[in-house]
DNA sequence: GCTACTGTACCGACTGGACGGTATAGTGAA
DNA sequence: TTCACTATACCGTCCAGTCGGTACAGTAGC
């Protein structure tokens, strides 16, 4: 039996319009951020992306040419958020913080994906990270105007991936995933420290 | 050629003087914290810790033993640490905030490690993690008595835990490590909202 | 319209090294 | 003699990367 074509829209998770360049590379970011580095092998990326671990390596020679994928689309999402975030109605800082918390956006994925590499050592993808970082900072710094009010903005929103990525479903109501309105309460805060601070 | 006792104190970086047990958690921790889970192999850890991986294993006799025992350590240096906050002189949210960011304690090492273990999918070091962290939100609570503010003060403090385990050295200014003076401008920051809003 | 050939996309068995863990013989201090 | 190791050899598994293929679309010459 040669080749029976199967599965051109073999697996219903992905998305099986997308490239098999790109389904590869969201199957490594997803198991990535879900599972771990350690989980992320390329025999189950091939997997979740419906090829073979051949054809995952006829696309990305390597692991690391996978790596370099991953951090190529962060850089473009970057790009596209940092767009979309200058010209946010609700002005950059609200949305900044609302859309910190993991939402399952192409985005995030990237950005946690690119976290846990990070962790694992790879340098490129801290240079990544704070590449993000400071493309966020200075629209906030623009935004407020205020250098020290800014890096309080930026942890808590570091604080906010920090926590939805590494520490999802809580135990403990104390320290419980942020509700939506939990997350406004916070918007407020910040809103009316920042517009006191601007009124000296 | 059995053993040769050439290093009884071969490490210059591990204290000689600790027990083993106390010598291999140490070097686990540390290998964990600087190079991230993949590196902290039995093979490694009896290096850094000047043993062989026999003399591991008879101490800890696997690496999910490992795992406790950094978890042990973690546990009993949040509890120190929660007495320590709490007799505070500059007050507990100071305090929190100050030694947020890594600086080497033992506490440091514990509570990074930890996390690179939680990030490696270890739900018994989530649990930690969210534990102490638990802990130190209701220290928050009770001295601000506002739970929003306590919550920005401990995403702050998340924030500043992360940027410095995971993203160490920074190359642009706008995101550089963050320095001694500008925590202190952090730190007044938050005095002030605190003051501000418990005198609504 | 057929043959020969090229390039693209992919499959899956296999290899070699790393790693967790086991086993065991030996050693030196208390 | 026991305790706390060292040293070495070994096993099974996992994993990145290699390699020899297969399928098929296109295309050029006849």
């Amino acid at each position: 039996m040669p080749d029976t074509p199967e599965n051109p829209p073999i697996d219903a998770a992905a998305p099986a319009s997308a490239s098999t360049r790109d389904r590869i590379i969201d199957a490594f970011a997803e198991l990535l951020g879900e599972n771990g580095e350690r989980a992320a092998t390329l025999d189950a990326v091939a997997a979740a992306a419906g090829v073979s671990k051949g054809g995952l390596l006829y696309h990305f020679g390597s692991k690391e040419a996978l790596v370099e994928g991953v951090l190529e689309r962060l850089a473009t999402l970057v790009e596209r958020d940092v767009a979309a975030i200058r010209s946010s109605p609700s002005g950059p800082v609200a949305h900044l913080i609302r859309t910190s918390m993991a939402t399952g956006s192409a985005l995030d994925k990237a950005l946690v994906a690119t976290s846990r590499l990070a962790q694992a050592s790879n340098s490129t993808a801290r240079d990544a990270l704070r590449a993000a970082n400071d493309a966020w900072y200075g629209i906030v710094l623009e935004s407020t105007g205020d250098p020290v009010l800014s890096r309080a903005i930026m942890l808590i929103s570091d604080g906010l991936a920090y926590g939805s990525a590494f520490l999802p479903g809580s135990s403990t109501p104390e320290t419980a995933e942020l509700s939506a309105s939990d997350i406004d309460d916070l918007v407020d805060l910040i809103t009316e420290v920042t517009a006191q601070r601007a009124g000296h």
